[in-house]
DNA sequence: TAGCTTTCCCCATAATATGGGAAACAGGGT
DNA sequence: ACCCTGTTTCCCATATTATGGGGAAAGCTA
């Protein structure tokens, strides 16, 4: 601080009366005592913290910190004091004075992530080939993380002509999907080990009866092995009113466990002339290959 | 939890005798405190938890929770707690059991910036035909987060054919660059309003010294005031000793604040037989195109 | 199923997050 | 250049809760 901004005596500047500036004995108000009970939330303040991030939506990107405050509950210190911590981290980012949104240190994660995937690397070097083998068509590859599909990346045009329109599916990585419907997350879905499935029945029945999986476990097993026994999931107009997809699920090198699904994506119309099981067919050649190149 | 987990007794299923379950006047081990101080580390338990972020590398994109451990100093307990929050939160994932990876929320975030980003939008609008003017070109679109310079889209060609070989830049989007040094950062630097300047220089006048910039504040301060005057930045052989760069700042609509930066990388060779204020001229017809489509 | 590692749970206490208010700061206007 | 307004940080006592150790449960491998 070369020049040293020395004005630091707000208490006159505001017009304070001199009684203000002694000592104070006791003006501190106690800490209002929050409600009682286990939690006020359901979690830590860890927990809490990171709920921020959730607020942050493609519609509303930037975010005040009295949005904060009023979405969250917190008062204006706590609300404050993460954001301020977030912004530490990289997390969030002031793009101007009083506006906050998703911070750099994301977009450098998600690299690591882009660079570290071993899925993603196979899936660059032959989805190309994949998705040109079928003109208007775009193939997917897609992961499943705990209980959420992504779509991994994207190849083929950004749009296809469908219905006698352009139907774009823009921006694909990082496209979440429903983890109990279409055929991207069924074809992942119905190779999980069975006490992975078995596990995800019990935490989300009811998910699953709404998607149209099965009402019971008996016809949900049902289900899935019927997937298995096909080798691939075939949906029309499930996703879009316009659009069918095929997708088949890529193993691991040594085909011990899932790691994703490949999936193709095509004009309803164009679907209606061909064989699924023939497209199914090169998907799993494509999905072969992709195996053969994980780490 | 069908049967419903209902067996909260383990003290009885463990076999413990029957004292045990008596009144205990103190057989917890009471917590090892830690060593006093203000703060064991930087900052609080919310800042400490997001370190853990910073452990995954490319280099090693997979941890283990030994590892944690270890490398941030907590106990086994403290490090589960970490991990399971940030997994709760998506932030981590368990690709397998006792293996910790980077988690799927970093991916979707991250397209929730691709979305919302205006610079981002503008870039990929106007960039191709700005790339393809000069062959074996690239041109980066970076901007600035508080401290952080990265570069945030990519166009032309993934290598650039100089010194005999084939220089590649990989997954640019994310890639982070120096503050102080290569034009790209410069650019935007140097069009930082001054208050910005004074403050970024009072903060890091050591590593401005180190990069380069000047030894003092008259010395930085006449060094962006000749790029301001120049009206870009030029730098050959010092990001890589075979490429040359020329970069500009984007301003916002109203020219009243800088976005970001412009650059094209180009092989040293080809850098050489031109006239740098030239090329600066065609990056600055980019430049104005993309600061006319931010919103 | 047994045996292993990994993960979660329990609890008392020490650490610290919280909340209220005021100081310091930044930006925009005149 | 200055004030003025809204934003952000600082301050501090206390209540909240994160911590650490040990042990139980869960999950995977053989």
């Amino acid at each position: 601080m070369a020049p040293s901004r020395a004005t630091p005596n707000p208490a006159i500047l505001a017009g304070m009366s001199s009684e203000a500036l002694a000592p104070q004995p006791a003006p501190i108000a106690p800490r209002r005592p929050r409600a009682p009970g286990p939690a006020p939330n359901g979690a830590g303040s860890l927990a809490r913290m990171l709920e921020v991030l959730d607020l942050f939506t493609a519609e509303t990107p930037l975010l005040r910190v009295d949005d904060l405050q009023a979405r969250l509950g917190y008062t204006k210190s706590t609300a404050y004091r993460y954001v301020k911590t977030l912004c530490d981290a990289g997390l969030l980012a002031q793009p101007a004075q009083g506006c906050y949104a998703l911070g750099p240190r994301i977009v450098e994660l998600e690299r690591l992530m882009r660079i570290a995937d071993p899925l993603l690397q196979a899936g660059e070097a032959v989805l190309p080939s994949l998705a040109a083998e079928v003109p208007n068509s775009m193939v997917l590859l897609c992961s499943l993380y705990r209980d959420k599909v992504l779509c991994v990346h994207r190849e083929g045009p950004e749009a296809i002509q469908a219905g006698g329109r352009s139907i774009t599916i823009l921006r694909a990585r990082g496209l979440p999907l429903p983890l109990f419907q279409g055929a991207a997350s069924l074809a992942i879905l119905a190779w999980l080990p069975p006490h992975r499935i078995r596990a995800l029945f019990l935490l989300r029945q009811a998910a699953m009866a709404a998607a149209g999986l099965g009402a019971d476990w008996a016809a949900v097993r049902q289900r899935l092995a019927g997937i298995r026994r096909e080798g691939f999931v075939a949906t029309a107009g499930r996703f879009n009113r316009h659009l069918a997809a095929v997708s088949v699920p890529v193993l691991s090198r040594d085909g011990s466990q899932v790691a994703g699904s490949l999936t193709r994506i095509m004009a309803l119309s164009d679907y209606a002339g061909q064989e699924p099981a023939l497209l199914a067919r090169a998907l799993q050649g494509g999905a072969g290959q992709v195996s053969a190149r994980l780490a």
